[in-house]
RNA sequence: GCCUAUGUAGCUCAGUGGUAGAGCACUUCCUUGGUAAGGAAGAGGUCGCGGGUUCAACUCCCGCCAUCGGCUCCA
């Protein structure tokens, strides 16, 4: 007999060689229909699997992540085998679990490819898989045996997996005439997987080397309900119905023209007023926290950049120089400010009396991205940045950090961003001559980095090998509608730059010292922003930020000209607002999406006008009643007062 | 840059080797004091751009541009 430990503490005991299916068998009926996978000992095992020994069992359902793994990871399985039967001689790379569903990289074999068109044959052959309650077994297999296995078939890519394996690890996974390669856990069989959807193709480089060959991914998504599907794909729909681009467009916030050229953003009228609001919080904040602003061209010579060494690392691949009448003369479009930064610290000596010194500028900088990298206003090649850079004693590096994550702090809060994640990028240990400065001051960066985080109580997942080549960096991501995530916050220690353009400061010793620099850009770029903003409040903005504040409806003809100073009367309190007269009459007027989007819409007749007063409605529905104008336009102005007055103790 | 897909009216989309269609929006008129009202009439398109095949191309072929979903990249 072995004993079993449940995750209450309560110890059951079974016969030596007991499933974890029939654990749950043994508990409840209804608990085996639902268990999908088990944690021992803290690992996820197929339900199947024997347990030898004594264990601390932990039985998966759907509701668990290492579950729903499970449940999709055998998914995957099962959509390569329908794809082994639908497309003889396809060669497979891998195929793992994901956020939302699952995908499979597979090499369909020269010439064939896997098209859109082909999604319900392949769901369909899936389903006759799932009919046919394929039983999934595990095997362990020595290293010699895998290789024979998938050489035999020619399955070049798992061969050159299973090498890179130890031997005595390896385990594959067979489902009728499929076997994979594969270290689990998985469900008992196919009957498990009751609804399927392939849901999109995509090109993946091996390995996710561009050198490498690309082979055809196919994303899928499974589920034990038919209704838990048809719920996903209508969230899919919901979630477009967010999409920045499309509200963008219906708000007319932003536009693209091909004319001017791809990526490049062409901010209208409202996306503009909504894009100052957010500058103005930001230098409201800023001058709370003694920040100066300051600006610079939007171009610097050549020998800028080779001084920062951006030059160097990046010089092919930008937006190339611009010559000038005078031979060899070169300008580099700035695709950053630090640089010009740089030179207006050492426009004068600084003592260590004027660190930390502040410099915050709205830099619009010009970056070649990639074409097919392009994404709204997400991924743009012209933006602009939310930049400062603070250049500090070493000793002041982590309580400028603080600062600084207390600035994004107000940021998130005021806008409701509760959803984000940090992220902590540190060097990659062992590729360190992608990156330039000593160890010494990598070693301090990121030393100053991981102790403010841990100070702050900032939970914040460690990434090697994602720093900037100059230093390491916090940064705070968050996911647009479809769950994707945007980089949108970041900070970043650098100890090179300084030591690049030879910034100084007399230190209280009478000597010469390097100071720290750090960058910081809250919103990360006023584009990005902006994007994940839209995507988070479906463009209905607080009436802080909306680009239109109110909507005046005049219920006939006669009352436009009351309208109109209703209109009059709110742009006294700084409001915008809009009178909205295509049509005399109240009900043909309210179809309008943007209508949707107001925070307010006022409707006046012969009652208000008499009155000087509006019939309010707020956004969501809201029905105010008629009130007084003055003191309407009054309240409004004290609630975007309020907003636009960040205070400390909003942290 | 790479793989897949798409590009037709302001918007959302249908369509065919024989010189273009719907709904919404827009204009005019009638009805209508309230959150996408009904009726009638009208206007609006070099079918992304450039080549080629053809008697004839929006449609077939090639190239380019832009966009979507990914990959790679992201100072």
């Amino acid at each position: 007999m072995i004993r079993i430990t449940f995750p209450d503490g309560s110890v059951r005991e079974y016969e030596k060689g007991v499933t974890a299916l029939e654990i749950a068998q043994s508990i409840s009926q209804r608990l085996a229909q639902e268990v999908l996978a088990a944690s021992v000992n803290g690992e996820t095992w197929d339900l199947t699997r024997p347990i030898e020994e004594d264990a601390t069992v932990n039985l998966l359902k759907w509701e668990d992540d290492e579950g729903k793994h499970a449940y999709w990871h055998s998914s995957a399985h099962l959509m390569a085998e329908a794809l082994q039967k639908l497309y003889p001689g396809i060669k497979f790379g891998i195929g793992p679990a994901i956020e939302n569903g699952f995908y499979y990289d597979v090499d369909p074999g020269e010439g064939v490819t896997i098209k859109e068109s082909d999604f319900p044959v392949i769901e369909k052959k899936m389903m006759e898989l799932i009919a046919a309650r394929e039983e999934i077994v595990r095997q362990s297999i020595s290293k010699k045996d895998a290789v024979a296995m998938f050489s035999g078939r020619d399955e070049h890519y798992k061969v050159e997996l299973i090498n890179e394996l130890e031997d005595g690890t390896i385990t594959t996974y067979t489902q009728g005439e499929f076997t994979d390669l594969c270290r689990g856990p998985h469900l008992p069989n196919t009957s498990y997987i009751k609804a399927v959807k392939v849901l999109s193709s995509a090109g993946a480089y091996w390995r996710g080397d561009e050198k490498r060959p690309q082979l055809t991914r196919l994303y899928g998504i499974t589920f034990p309900k038919k209704k838990l599907l048809d719920e996903y794909l209508l969230m899919l729909e919901e979630a477009k119905k967010r999409d920045h681009r499309k509200i963008g467009k219906e708000l007319q916030l932003f536009a693209f023209s091909p004319t001017v050229g791809a990526g490049l953003p062409l901010w209208l009228p409202k996306g503009t007023q909504l894009r100052m609001r957010l500058e103005d919080f930001l230098k409201k904040i800023q001058r709370e926290f003694d920040y100066e602003q300051v600006i610079t061209p939007h171009i610097g010579h050549k020998q800028l950049y080779v001084t920062s060494g951006h030059y160097a690392k990046y010089g092919k691949d930008s937006f190339q120089p611009i010559h000038t009448p005078e031979e060899g003369e070169e300008f580099l479009l700035k695709p950053m400010n630090c640089p010009h930064h740089c030179e207006i610290y050492k426009t004068f000596p600084r003592s260590y009396k004027d660190l930390p010194l502040r410099m915050a500028e709205f830099g619009t900088v010009y970056r070649y991205e990639q074409s097919g990298e392009l994404h709204g206003l997400t991924r743009v090649r012209g933006f602009t940045q939310d930049d400062a850079h603070i250049f500090c004693t070493p000793d002041q590096v982590k309580d400028e950090f603080l600062k600084v994550v207390d600035i994004i702090f107000i940021i998130f809060k005021a806008l409701d961003f509760e959803n984000f994640e940090a992220q902590i990028s540190l060097r990659d240990p062992n590729n360190r001559e992608k990156y330039i400065g000593s160890d010494d001051n990598w070693e301090r960066a990121e030393r100053a980095i991981v102790e403010a985080c841990e100070e702050k109580g900032l939970k914040a997942r460690v990434e090697l090998g994602e720093a900037a080549f100059y230093g390491p960096k916090l940064d705070f991501m968050v996911k647009d509608a479809l769950g994707r995530r945007w980089q949108l916050g970041t900070i970043q220690v650098d100890y090179n730059l300084p030591e690049r353009f030879e910034l100084e400061y007399t230190g209280a010793d009478n000597q010469k010292h390097r100071p720290v620099m750090i960058h910081r850009a809250p919103f990360g770029s006023m584009e990005r922003f902006v994007a994940v903003l839209i995507e988070h409040t479906a463009g209905k903005f607080p009436l802080w930020l909306a680009p239109t504040q109110a909507v005046i409806l005049p219920v006939s003809e006669k009352y436009n000209d009351y309208a109109k100073r209703v209109v009059k009367e709110l742009k006294r309190f700084d409001i915008r607002a809009e009178v909205d007269d295509r049509n005399e009459k109240v009900g043909r007027k309210i179809r309008d999406n943007e209508l949707k989007r107001i925070p307010y819409l006022l409707i006046v007749g012969e009652k208000e006008a008499e009155n000087e007063a509006v019939s309010v409605r707020k956004q969501g529905g809201v029905d105010q009643g008629s009130v007084n104008l003055r003191t309407f336009a009054e309240e409004m102005a004290r609630e975007v007062e309020k907003m636009m007055n960040p205070t400390l103790e909003q942290i």
